[in-house]
DNA sequence: TGGTGTGAATCCTTTCACAGCC
DNA sequence: GGCTGTGAAAGGATTCACACCA
């Protein structure tokens, strides 16, 4: 496979979420043109993100729907179940450890775990927090990969090191923190306050530059 | 002002993070190697970003973190406190309502939104979850610019259209799907899901195509 | 006609390399 | 020596435009 824009990758995200919309309102086909349209691309930037991952489209009849969402969870490795942890059960963990979302996406939280033993021991529908020394005999029996962090900054490091030795290789980080990793190791960070702080600066252009006559 | 590379911007936030982070540790200048370094990018890079918006380095010295900071907030727009309001109190809200994060980069959460009637008037700390009909003099009374959406899917553009007509002109979007709206209104999104597809799409690159001999 | 796949051309972003300053 | 700011060069990503197919 040649290498392929980081951008596409993303995109391919989307396609596939508009695609399973498409398919709830019994779409049966859908053109490079319209599948741009609805996520504000232009219909080439489709069919090249596409062609990257291979040929899918029909000449004349464009994608079909359920083929198209099938070919692209097997390349975005959701055509299975990940298990997954969660380390830090303070508020956005907890709202993490409820969240129906990444089950829908091919994802179930299979273990919780928090450094407070204060928390220790808690228990949230299925799920009991379980204390940091558990982790990498969990990861080991469950064959964990990915694991999400809703820690401290401050710890955020540590963590994420105790997760690499024990063999994690995917990390998805809520700390608003930067995490060194060895290169075998990914890491998708989400820092929730820094968006809001990219919408502050659009709003303090728009004042400062108003769009032009 | 010239326009600006749309990853600069991005960046941009990710150097006052890092910043903060130096300035707790009592550093008093970095240079555009230090500061690159700790994020993954070039020196040239990041020069070539902060000249974007001006000249704030002094040759041989490197950039005064406190200067520096000062500078980068206030071209986020993050100098003063923005007013925020949030739409919908499930799982996420009510973990965004006690997320300390936003106060600490300048943002006040004034008020949360739900349609639920069970919903409505229960409390959590200083918040008072409040019915759809008073979203509107809501923003207008509290000078309102910005809003978080935290909804199910169907029910988030209804709610941005709500917005707008109210006169916010920035949302961050938590929903899974795309919203339209007119130009003069930015949405950032944050799909939590679509981020661990992103890390699994990762792994399973890697398990197809492992890196070269 | 309506649509895909794709090389070529364009556009945008990053890196290089060096003048100038402390 | 160390460092910034910046034009020029290189590298990537997007769009164009057209061959080809149903």
């Amino acid at each position: 496979m040649q290498d392929i824009p980081g951008p596409a990758v993303y995109r391919i995200s989307f396609y596939l979420r508009q695609l399973e919309s498409l398919q709830r309102t019994a779409h049966e086909t859908v053109s490079s043109k319209q599948l741009g349209k609805a996520l504000g691309y232009t219909d080439a930037q489709v069919r090249k993100d596409l062609t990257y991952f291979g040929q899918f489209g029909h000449p004349g009849v464009g994608y079909r729907v359920e083929e198209l969402i099938q070919r692209l969870k097997k390349i975005l490795g959701t055509d299975r179940v990940w298990p997954v942890i969660l380390i830090g059960a303070g508020n956005l963990g907890r709202a993490l450890m409820s969240y129906k979302g990444f089950l829908r996406k091919g994802f179930s939280l299979e273990a919780v775990f928090d450094a407070d033993p204060a928390k220790v021991g808690r228990r949230f529908g299925e799920l009991e927090i379980l204390p940091m020394d558990k982790l990498h005999d969990c990861v080991h029996e469950l064959q964990v990969r990915m694991a999400i962090i809703a820690v401290t900054p401050e710890a955020a490091q540590g963590v994420v090191d105790l997760l690499a030795k024990a063999g994690v290789r995917g990390v998805l980080n809520f700390s608003p923190t930067n995490l060194k990793t060895p290169p075998d190791v990914f890491v998708q960070s989400v820092d929730l306050a820094l968006q809001l702080e990219q919408l502050s600066f659009r709003m303090n252009m728009e004042s400062v530059a108003p769009s032009e006559p």
